[in-house]
DNA sequence: GCAATTGCTGATATCGTTGTCAAAGAACAT
DNA sequence: ATGTTCTTTGACAACGATATCAGCAATTGC
């Protein structure tokens, strides 16, 4: 049988016999308390099954245990996956998470955000593309002293706290691995502006080509914005071309996958006649015939560990945590084969 | 410049010249407050920008102000659209929305899932398939008084709040409009068991079949879990039978989509060779090639309602909603054509 | 040996609300 | 005029934690 009332600190400091404050101080781990009454009140809280009542917690210490994530990103995968890497420290830590679903061309974002952070005193936030690439939300939050991670690509280091991807690194290793296989005819198809990823992807992708000296052409570099749609439309583009590449690298895999409808409607057999490229490994790439070859971030371990970050400066009682670079991972499926001929 | 400390209550009562608890009672929508103080209190609290604080709220009043997703489902599509159907309610009402993830195989799940209201001061729940297909944990619910109200399909009236959807009538009507194609041998993925909506959704499948005097043959019929995968097996033990079907039809997109990528791997052609069918409208369904027919529900118009029916029980100040049924709607896309011969 | 420091503990104020209860005045009935 | 009810209001306690500060004992320094 449960109780109706819970217990309180008081009870337990009665249980325990001393007074709620040491009852406190043996909650919060502070220092100064004898081992002897620290093994005593822990006994009575696991005798009582006390568990501090978080709003009183919050009140007095102006702490909400509490983090939100700010997005602003259709992909629905992505976010999942972010969600249930920040999750799992949450239920660790014992803190909470709050989603806000943020326009990145509201005018006013930065205050609205600055607001909503004081009327639920949100303890920090975890901020995602293309939020985490707007220097200017950044530095408001910084004026404001709110404390926040940010989940970006890597050359973004406005914050002392970030998780990053090495986008720059994984395009550059992939397009590599397509000129290996003996092509040169490479279309691409850039990610929405917006998002810094979009330029660093391009940029590595273009440095490789230029290094083995094989020129960009610019009738086979479109720009999408992310969306399947965007990148049908793309791909459709391109096919119409006189001379259609060999290989259409598309930067995330939603407009890979466009990319593919539109090739197959027009009577184009992947991947001998055309070979196509993503980016993500969202769970579409494996779904689709033939599969696609894409590069794989470790989107929910960099959640996870940006959730760390952000506890660690936040909650006393968490160990910091540093910022990292996370590596990305070439996949490579059926939609790429080596030229023939 | 916003200032650093907060406005409390007292301010407000001291610029309007009232007491503290007349504040409280115009923030509360109190009855018995005259219009002159009334008036009054409100011009403070704007003037002011008075903020109630959430933690002392809910710490005096045992209210906290949030509400919770319980969820077992790995479709993060509907997932998303669940969320955002709940928070733009939460968004209207200053609720908050805490993300729970659940594992409806857990024989505690009933216990945890109250002890974690209680530690939280959770304010209401709400459940989607297949934990509001779990009759013993809605019990367990019931009895611990806690609110909830439940996301599906039509046969679950236990609580009495819900939002339901007609899948069975949605099958029926969709298996209706297959055989008016002229297709006989139609296959059928059943979903994961533990779902309501698998059984709804076959035997509105089966109902139709046999009211048209077909015989539903048991080597075209599998079950599958909603995944990809599942989905992809089943199509390939189906498509490996003597006698293939003209039409598959599958329990979900996701499902289908298996099923496609089975059936191209093996050369058959989509849809001369084989139509498809599934049931969601996920985003998928328009991105494979040929696009599948399916069935749309109002997901998150469905999570929208239900969190209305919560916070019209749970909160004093909102208004009641009433449960209710939503439609589905039959998307007809290139994967199903009339039966040529 | 005495002052200064350190370690441990508790009494009490406090966070910003809502709940309880009583009081004052108006309205109405007798 | 008096009693009863209803409306409106405020003083003060309470929610369940943490913060402040003071006190006492044990240790250290000289």
């Amino acid at each position: 049988m449960s109780n109706q009332m819970s217990v309180t600190i008081k009870d337990v400091s009665k249980d325990a016999n001393v007074s709620i404050k040491t009852v406190s101080r043996v909650i919060n781990n502070e220092v100064n308390v004898s081992e002897d009454t620290k093994h005593k009140v822990l006994q009575s809280i696991a005798k009582l099954g006390f568990k501090p009542n978080k709003n009183a917690q919050s009140l007095r210490s102006k702490r909400s245990y509490m983090i939100a994530l700010l997005y602003d990103n259709p992909n629905k995968h992505y976010l999942a996956d972010i969600q249930s890497g920040i999750l799992q420290v949450c239920k660790e830590t014992g803190y909470n998470l709050v989603l806000q679903e943020c326009d990145y061309q509201n005018k006013n974002l930065g205050t609205e955000i600055i607001e909503f952070i004081r009327d639920f005193q949100i303890d920090g936030l975890i901020l995602t593309p293309p939020l985490s690439d707007m220097d200017d939300l950044l530095a408001s939050l910084d004026n404001a002293k709110v404390q926040y991670s940010i989940i970006a690509p890597s050359d973004k280091r406005t914050s002392s706290s970030y998780v990053s991807s090495n986008d720059y690194d994984a395009t550059y290793a992939m397009t590599n691995k397509i000129i290996s296989k003996g092509h040169t005819d490479i279309g691409f198809i850039k990610g929405h502006h917006k998002h810094s990823a979009s330029s660093l992807r391009y940029k590595g992708f273009s440095d490789a080509l230029v290094e083995m000296n094989i020129p960009v052409k610019s009738e086979w570099v479109k720009e999408g914005d992310f969306s399947f749609d965007s990148g049908f439309n793309a791909g459709l583009e391109i096919l119409e071309s006189l001379l259609c590449p060999s290989v259409i690298f598309a930067s995330n895999d939603y407009m890979a996958a466009g990319v593919m409808k539109a090739a197959q409607m027009k009577g184009i057999k992947i991947p001998s006649d055309l070979c196509i490229i993503g980016f993500d490994d969202s769970p579409i790439a494996e779904q689709l015939w033939p599969s696609l070859s894409t590069i794989r971030q470790p989107v929910e371990e960099m959640a996870c560990h940006a959730a760390k970050i952000l506890l660690g400066t936040v909650d006393g009682l968490s160990e910091k945590t540093e910022s990292k670079e996370f590596k990305s991972e070439l996949i490579l499926r059926e939609s790429l084969i080596s030229l023939s001929g």
